[in-house]
RNA sequence: CGGGGCGUAGCGCAGUCUGGUAGCGCACACGGUUCGGGACCGUGGAGUCGGAGGUUCAAAUCCUCUCGCCCCGACCA
């Protein structure tokens, strides 16, 4: 284990891991419970970013129909079991109650990896006409999975996530109210995060246990892996049938509905780590910091102390008209300890106010992608500001997206394929496959690359499997992941 | 769950081999001087050495068990 400095944070060259878990320590973002096997304490100022997102998301979920509600923790166990895929891919990773009140229950609970079963068992209650439909639900929840080895908010036993779960009168508007849901999804990764994705469909060994098909966003982080961003589920009349959701169409006939699930967790707060942050710590698009503007107060011998805090309180209170997030940082610390701090938990823009500012009417201003300081005008600061954090915003987006691109390409060949993937290295690849399960299953086991998604952007070009030169009918996205 | 590494003050670590009254740096508190990229001096507080059991006159150190973290592997809707 190399020496490490107290308080440092290790070059993402040297230990990527281990910079991803300094990042998150230094910037005051989560914790391991330790005390909890495989969990986590979300701290202040990363559940803040949480409740950025949720409030981003649940804007965009009300707009769109939906309404939210709530369903219990605890799930019986036969519930699970009723839908055969379902149970198989879930049971390995259920944490099951089976005492409660000091008494052996009759029937164990599970403790909820995702609510489908529950929430059908509640549909089939509240849906009898074609009138009731479509139902349309979000739930924000925690929910428990017992993973084997887990990671700070990319895989924890316990997380934090949305799930919606809608029903409806037919197929096609199940189908369009997935792909509905995967666009809010791409279109808040892209907008607020600044996070490029590509959408898509999985394929069939890697779509959620219970569904027709999966749709998905996939972004690149900054090792070249895929990470999987949110889905979006087709789940066909699997739970309807499982559950007894039926209800009567117009023509008087009974039918099972169609239902959709999609969901993003707290795992967006590690996709937004492993897409902008850098050697120096957190960086954090405008749209998601929970402080967008850190103004530093310079106190400097000969300078008018009071003079400098009434500028700062000033534009602290400028700033806050114009929407902004600040904090006028008025501590008792040498302004340099500050700039690292506030550059750690990534705050977008810094402004420094001091003697030498106040006389010439004007502000020092450094970004976090800057890497020398301005000095901008006192005078319509606010407006300015503003602007700037726009630009930021559009600056992590296609920088991001630049990253992407160079990452990307088109293979051909096996030995390329290997190539790419040799050792850990990982890039998006696309290329031909020949649709089999057992293909997918060999190139997995032959150099740990999935398939992340059939992209829906893919266009039809008839090719050979780069593994078993079969016929292809378009290309796929291939990727290591996490 | 398998292989490896590691748990000693808030953080990072030394001390463990060879048992003998628990240390260092940073952080923290107070006072003063400071303040445009991690301030300095002085004083001070803080640890049941991850936990349980055992060996011993004596255990951070030796033995057994156990919990957790990190890395690799397996797994991952």
């Amino acid at each position: 284990m190399a020496e490490q400095a107290p308080d440092k944070i290790t070059p993402r060259a040297e230990d990527y891991s281990r910079w991803y878990l300094d990042v998150i320590r230094q910037a005051g973002l989560a914790e391991p419970a330790e005390v909890v096997k495989g969990c986590m304490v979300i701290k202040p100022h990363g559940y803040a970013i949480w409740e950025k997102i949720q409030r981003a998301l649940d804007d965009r979920f009300k707009e769109t129909g939906h309404q939210n509600a709530y369903f219990p923790l605890l799930i019986p166990e036969s519930f699970i079991k009723r839908e055969a895929e379902h149970v198989e891919g879930f049971s390995p990773e259920l944490a099951v109650v089976t005492i409660a009140g000091g008494q052996k229950l009759e029937e164990p609970y599970v403790i909820r990896p995702t609510s489908e079963t529950i929430i059908g068992h509640f549909f089939g209650r509240w849906i009898q006409s074609w009138r009731d439909l479509p139902m349309l639900i979000n739930q924000w929840a925690n929910v428990m999975r017992w993973e084997l080895r887990t990671r700070m908010f990319l895989r924890t036993g316990e997380f934090l996530w949305q799930e919606g779960h809608t029903a409806h009168a037919t197929h096609a508007e199940a189908v369009e109210e997935v792909k509905r849901m995967l666009d809010i999804y791409a279109e808040f990764a892209e907008g607020h995060m600044a996070m490029p994705v590509v959408r898509g469909v999985k394929t069939d060994s890697e779509k959620f246990a219970g569904a027709l098909q999966s749709f998905c966003i996939e972004a690149m982080m900054q090792d070249n892996k895929a990470l999987q961003a949110g889905t979006s589920h087709d789940l066909g009349q699997n739970f309807g049938k499982a559950f007894d959701v039926k209800f009567q169409n117009k023509a008087g006939l009974t039918e099972y509905v169609w239902q959709t699930s999609w969901g993003v967790s707290t795992r967006l707060i590690g996709a937004l780590i492993m897409t902008h942050s850098d050697d120096n710590g957190l960086v954090l698009p405008p749209k998601l910091a929970p402080v967008s503007v850190a103004i530093v107060p310079i106190f400097g011998k000969g300078g008018d102390e009071a003079a400098v805090r009434e500028a700062g309180a000033a534009i602290e209170k400028e700033l806050k008209a114009q929407g902004l997030s600040v904090v006028f940082d008025v501590r008792d610390h040498k302004p340099g300890f500050k700039y690292f701090e506030w550059e750690q938990k990534g705050v977008p823009l810094r402004l420094e106010i001091g003697p030498k500012d106040l006389e010439k009417n004007q502000v020092a201003a450094k970004d976090r992608l800057g890497t020398a300081k301005e000095f901008w005008p006192r005078a319509n600061l606010g407006a300015h500001v503003k602007e700037h954090l726009d630009r930021f915003q559009t600056q992590l987006f296609d920088r991001a997206k630049e990253r992407r691109a160079a990452n990307t390409v088109k293979i051909d060949s096996w030995s390329d394929f290997k190539d790419v993937f040799a050792g850990d290295n990982s890039k998006f690849v696309l290329a031909h496959w020949d649709g089999s399960r057992e293909t997918e299953a060999k190139i997995k086991e032959e150099t740990k690359v999935t398939i992340r998604c059939i992209p829906f952007d893919s266009p039809d070009e008839p090719g050979k499997c780069v593994h078993s030169g079969k016929p292809s009918p378009r290309r796929v996205l291939f990727s290591k992941s996490y």
